[in-house]
DNA sequence: ATGATATTTCGTCATTGGACGAAATATCAT
DNA sequence: ATGATATTTCGTCCAATGACGAAATATCAT
């Protein structure tokens, strides 16, 4: 029970996971997503949600090559979903969070094939106009 | 805003420190009776209760040479009244928290110029009887 | 002032945690 | 089957953390 509850205060112990739970009140992501918001390697990524996920924090489900995560709905874990509501219910004016929300938001209309295709950089390419360079193929 | 909340998670990331905690709900206590408890050194309980303090989750009176610690009421941290209700709430039945309690309620009875002269042993030396060895001074 | 003692601070050590790149795994397209 | 690629696992590095003893600090009793 209390290795049951430091499991979830120390999975919310992190910046980074943190930003990945508030991401996740939107919807569920794919790890590519979630990766190219938080500008962190792929593994590290891989690392925190699977943290989050021993935490009973977060579901999995996989799709094809890509794996998706969701805010955990059921109590896998009995101190997880308190603490969900407590960041639901928190955070929203972090200037940090905000930005990334605004990121997603854009993200979002980018399907995942063509985001894991093109990397990190299909954000600022598509801000502007739709780019005068031709195109390739 | 999102550090702050790092440092509560973070704080209560610990299984010591919630301990601490829990103890702290039954109200104030010094450093020496948390520490007869706790059974670590005193050096460590004073780190752990320090990082409860600069998350805003216990406060501090001295008092002569003890110093006691209590839950937080008012919000330092805006986040630490919430974690502070969830683990009110929750842990009630977890056996090292039972077993901390059951020591707690007969330490409480000892006053403390009296447990800190005598150490840990008051404990185990009070449960039977009075003990039969003739008393000095 | 001097000594005793409760607490904190400091320095150190072993462990944990977060970051990454490289390799392994799994799935899709061919 | 083969190659491409999304994700995970593994190994490694450095920083942060929890534990302690020793020293510093603060307070009380004398």
């Amino acid at each position: 029970m209390l290795q049951q509850f430091e499991m979830v205060a120390k999975a919310a112990g992190d910046g980074s996971r943190v930003r990945i739970l508030k991401m996740l009140e939107g919807g569920e992501l794919c790890v590519c997503q979630v990766t190219t918001v938080l500008g962190l390697a792929p593994a590290t990524v891989s690392k925190h949600l699977s943290v989050l996920k021993l935490a009973g924090l977060v579901l999995q489900r996989k799709e094809g090559r890509w794996v998706y995560y969701r805010l955990a709905d059921r109590a896998l874990n009995p101190y997880a979903l308190a603490l969900l509501k407590t960041i639901r219910e928190t955070l929203v004016e972090d200037p940090m969070i905000e930005h990334d929300l605004k990121r997603l938001e854009r993200l979002r209309c980018i399907p995942v094939d063509v985001l894991c295709a093109e990397g990190a950089g299909v954000l600022e390419s598509r801000k502007p106009e739709p780019a005068a360079s031709g195109a390739e193929a």
